[in-house]
DNA sequence: GCCGTTTTCGGCCCGACTGTTTTCAGTCG
């Protein structure tokens, strides 16, 4: 996204605390969280819109466009450097801590004098917390252990991880009879890149049984909260984990409830309360007589709000009520819609496994063609040379008579240096198939000169896919900086596709990246860079990730019948004449 | 601070759980 929105956003969050912070009024600090996620998801560059053009985003109005003018212009905020002024430092750190908020935080500050966690860990230690009025021994002991976990277990843990926990643990209550149906929901069921808790969902009339069955799964540790119908757990591996158990009568609205996300949640309960209803997790009620008119599907309770189902990866406030609402939801690409994956390693370079073993495994999935990317010679540490790549394609013709079914693509994925060139000429690049260009190295360029030899490599005839555009890896890496929309303009201009990897740990594309790439115009690919048998099935977690971002079959280049996909190639290499 | 098919003022989602209270505030999702 663009920086100044990315910026924006942050500013706007830690406005919104600190007016929660300092006693403000809490309507207004939800205002400022709106305007905050507004802002993060905006595709264009704030910087560039007049007020009255920022008014027309939903949740911009007068003042707020005034702000964001006052910081693109002066590259200041008055007011919120005078609210920074009124707030103790360090008080916002401390509601980082679950199960503190601002107000315990405020009064931690001003009872204690405690500014940062390392002091309250002392305060902690000596036995402050429980003389003062309103925090007892029992809030002391929790806050002291919070402590622990967010400096253990601080990040969110990666998709694919909380995923097979998940699995795991809906597997295991399965089994208990009194559970007569679970299933994971909250941001796992929307395929967030990465997960704070997971949550899971029961349905059962007997809630002593499904809890007891929970406690008692190999992999649960502490019990954390027990009351009638919700439990939260920590595992032995550190995430916290909720059980929510619910009539069965009351699935779906459980279902949407559980899952989220919050801000959608909260939209589609005020289109109730307009209409003069109610909606919870217990289902959708008529105010007057509390009578309940629907709860059993998800599909029922949408359908009574004049809404069509809405799939759980669109879920975040971000345009999708307003689109169900005028028929304009997008039929989501699906994992059934990918016809092969188009970057792929082998043991001849950094893979773990064979041509033949990675090829079985590519068959088996059901391909109607497979392209083996190996990497290309510049990035020496692969010891790839031309006589290998020229081995590897007489083995690949050999090859392609045991896959009757699935053609076998002759591809690399080449390095792009820091002028946008790439490892081979031209006569040699027109060899492949088909080739993936990624940034391996420099990561440091200027802005600027990122851009440009992003769209330098962009426009070599013999580039067809851009691998992992934007080079961020979670919780390690942030991206490298460059001009998201030129690229993204330059893709749809030039015909190259935009990789979305799905990698767990890079997804990259990642979820705003690909509607925005998706409305500049571009294609995009969705790969797994596998470099192993087992990382093929990644390609659900980039499937998900371009669901989130809004993608349709049509925007898929891996979707397409081999034909089409040759033809994509055909029409970038005859752009070079 | 935003917003409007009851509205330009007065609302703003809804419920669970804990810990400290003797009926509720704070926090979470």
């Amino acid at each position: 996204m663009p920086k100044t929105n990315e910026e924006l956003e942050e500013l706007f969050n830690e406005w919104a605390d600190l007016i929660r912070i300092s006693g403000g009024d809490p309507f207004r600090a939800r205002s400022y969280e709106k305007a905050a996620a507004a802002l993060g998801a905006y595709p264009k560059d704030v910087a560039s819109l007049d007020e009255k053009a920022l008014q027309a985003i939903p949740t911009i109005g007068k003042s707020m466009a005034a702000r964001i003018r006052e910081y693109v212009d002066k590259a200041s905020l008055h007011e919120l450097e005078d609210l920074r002024e009124l707030v103790p430092p360090g008080v916002r750190e401390l509601t980082r801590i679950p199960g503190l908020g601002p107000k315990k935080a405020v009064l931690l500050n001003q009872e204690l004098g405690v500014s940062n966690i390392d002091e309250l860990v002392v305060a902690i230690g000596e036995h402050k917390l429980r003389g003062i009025k309103g925090l007892g021994p029992k809030t002391e002991e929790n806050i002291a252990r919070n402590i622990e976990q967010f400096q253990q277990h601080g990040d969110r843990v990666q998709l694919n991880v909380a995923l097979s926990l998940a699995e795991e643990l809906v597997a295991g209550l399965a089994e208990c009879t009194a559970v007569q149906e679970v299933t994971y929901c909250g941001s796992l069921r929307r395929m967030r890149e990465t997960i704070g808790d997971v949550d899971i969902l029961a349905a059962s009339n007997d809630v002593e049984a499904v809890m007891n069955a929970f406690d008692e799964l190999p992999m649960v540790g502490r019990t954390i909260a027990r009351g009638d119908t919700k439990m939260s757990v920590i595992t032995l591996k550190g995430v916290q984990v909720d059980l929510r158990v619910v009539p069965h009568d009351a699935w779906g609205a459980a279902l949407i409830y559980f899952t989220g996300s919050k801000a959608h949640n909260i939209k589609i309960r005020e289109m109730a309360v307009k209409r003069g209803w109610k909606l919870s997790e217990y289902g959708l009620f008529t105010t007057k007589t509390d009578k309940r008119m629907a709860a059993k599907t998800e599909e029922a309770v949408y359908a009574k709000l004049g809404l069509p189902w809405i799939p759980p990866t669109l879920r975040e406030d971000a345009g999708e009520v307003e689109a169900a609402l005028a028929g304009n939801l997008p039929t989501l690409i699906e994992l059934d819609d990918i016809k092969g994956d188009l970057h792929t390693h082998t043991n001849l370079t950094d893979g773990q496994a064979t041509i033949e073993d990675m090829l079985a495994t590519a068959a088996a999935r059901g391909y109607t063609y497979y392209a083996v990317t190996d990497h290309a010679e510049h990035l020496y540490m692969t010891g790839m040379s031309r006589e290998k790549v020229l081995a590897q394609r007489a083995k690949i013709a050999d090859l392609q008579k045991k896959f009757p079914k699935m053609t076998i693509l002759h591809g690399t994925e080449l390095n792009i240096d820091q002028h946008g060139q790439v490892d081979y000429d031209a006569d040699f690049l027109s060899g492949f198939d088909i080739t993936v260009a990624s940034v391996h190295s420099y990561f440091n360029l200027s802005r600027d000169g990122m851009t440009k030899r992003i769209i330098t490599a962009m426009e070599n005839p013999n580039v067809h896919i851009i691998g992992h555009p934007t080079g961020r890896k979670i919780n390690s890496r942030l991206p490298y900086e460059f001009d998201a929309e030129a690229v993204f303009a330059a893709a749809a201009r030039t015909g190259t596709a935009m990789e979305v990897n799905s990698y767990p740990d890079r997804l990259d594309l990642r979820d705003e990246h690909v509607r925005w790439a998706i409305g500049a115009g571009a294609t995009i690919s969705i790969d797994t860079d596998s470099h192993a048998v087992g990382h093929l099935a990644g390609i659900r977690y980039g499937v998900a990730t371009a669901q989130r971002g809004w993608a349709q079959k049509a925007n898929v280049l891996n979707a397409k019948p081999l034909k089409q996909l040759e033809a994509f190639v055909a029409r970038k290499r005859a752009k070079a004449r």
